[in-house]
DNA sequence: GTCCGATCTGGACAGCGTTTAGATAGATCA
DNA sequence: TGATCTATCTAAACGCTGTCCAGATCGGAC
């Protein structure tokens, strides 16, 4: 009887996520999709990351996703759009938790980048995606995004940039470094030295703050000193 | 007649497509196979770059290559190996044309960022491969490599680094700041930018130009000066 | 001149992304 | 209630992929 009830509202709003018997004509897959992809990501690798085995993984045939998906770089979007989503917190969990608004920029790259490190192959999917389409999803862009936060940040941490421009130009450098810090960091050769500085967060921070004898700009501020 | 011997040699010799006759066995397969897969990069881009499409190239049935390259990554690698040696050779130009030992550093990121642009489809096999095997090819590290030259440049500026350890990690950090903008820099999102600064390598050196402004150490140098 | 070992082919295998035709079943309207 | 509509899913097929195998071919050493 309960059985009977429960199933009838399962039957009525057709979805029951989780675990729970499998419901309806297949539950909402779109859904179910993503979170298998998610879960063969980080069990099996980036590779092993084909459209019929996420769909082997739901349950489903290897037809199915295109009732959801247009073809499979839609769902790797999808799932990458939920890395984007993830990363923006932790950039934003990172940034409130700062000593000072004037180490909170160090503290979103090191965040940055130790998103990239425990997550990967979702790392993977996610910039492989942006480079396919040269884009960054909508909302990574945003204010609340994880980009956005930077420019706030940098602000708040009290430089003057002297135009939009200059400050756009900042927060585009603060990108790309954090992004070739994150894609280099596990490289092996580089191993040693995390030892000899006593760990790896160690080793990103001294990188971090050895970016700037790079530039022009340091080269003028200490030109000028 | 003339049919007949042309027909007779191209069986004993068995293909003969492109050009000058192909000596041996099928020629040195190696090279060609190399030469195949770059061609293929540049016509059609990466994903078209399959083992079966580069024996297509070079003439031969699929399983050839396996007599010269365990699989298909070990191609790929070779492929990336001719990569790593050309953009050696196009950052010890930049290096050999820099006005001054001051601006070589920035000239030899430019020149790196310009390689990545210019051959998309080649620079992203070569990080691809770096990244699985989590390591750069030998010649890429040497001091004849592209990036050896980076910490002999910086040298040449007159940087004065504190220890072996931190002209290592400048090193990396001027590394890492050039993958990430090599790869970011043909996202469409920044493409007004570029414009309104007046070019792509106008848009590069001014990304480099800000880096700086990030690290703690520029920080430090801004508070000290 | 015969044999050896390197090189290449043709055919096969499983797995991939994608498309098509047809089955199933919730929702809608009579 | 029952018939119909539409979204969803399956089964089967296509051509592609990387890889392995048995056998053909042929340059070079004996």
């Amino acid at each position: 009887m309960a059985d009977d009830a429960t199933t009838a509202q399962r039957t009525a709003k057709r979805i029951a996520p989780a675990e729970a018997p499998k419901p309806y004509h297949h539950g909402d897959l779109s859904r179910a999709l993503v979170a298998a992809g998610r879960r063969i990501l980080e069990t099996e690798g980036p590779d092993a990351l084909s459209l019929r085995a996420v769909a082997r993984e739901a349950g489903v045939s290897p037809a199915a996703p295109y009732h959801h998906f247009k073809d499979k770089g839609e769902l790797l979007d999808a799932v990458a759009g939920e890395g984007w989503r993830e990363l923006g917190d932790a950039i934003a969990q990172a940034r409130a938790e700062a000593a000072s608004p004037a180490v909170a920029v160090t503290e979103i790259g090191v965040a940055y980048i130790r998103f990239a490190r425990e997550n990967p192959a979702l790392y993977r999917i996610m910039y492989r995606m942006a480079c396919d389409r040269k884009t960054m999803p909508e909302h990574a862009r945003k204010a609340e995004g994880g980009v956005g936060q930077v420019a706030e940040a940098i602000l708040a941490a009290g430089a003057q940039p002297t135009s939009e421009l200059d400050l756009h130009l900042i927060q585009i450098a603060a990108w790309c470094t954090a992004h070739g810090i994150a894609e280099m960091v596990a490289f092996k050769e580089f191993e040693e030295l995390k030892e000899q500085l006593g760990g790896e967060e160690a080793f990103v921070r001294a990188v971090l703050a050895h970016v700037g004898i790079l530039s022009g700009t340091a080269r003028a501020m200490l030109q000028a000193s």
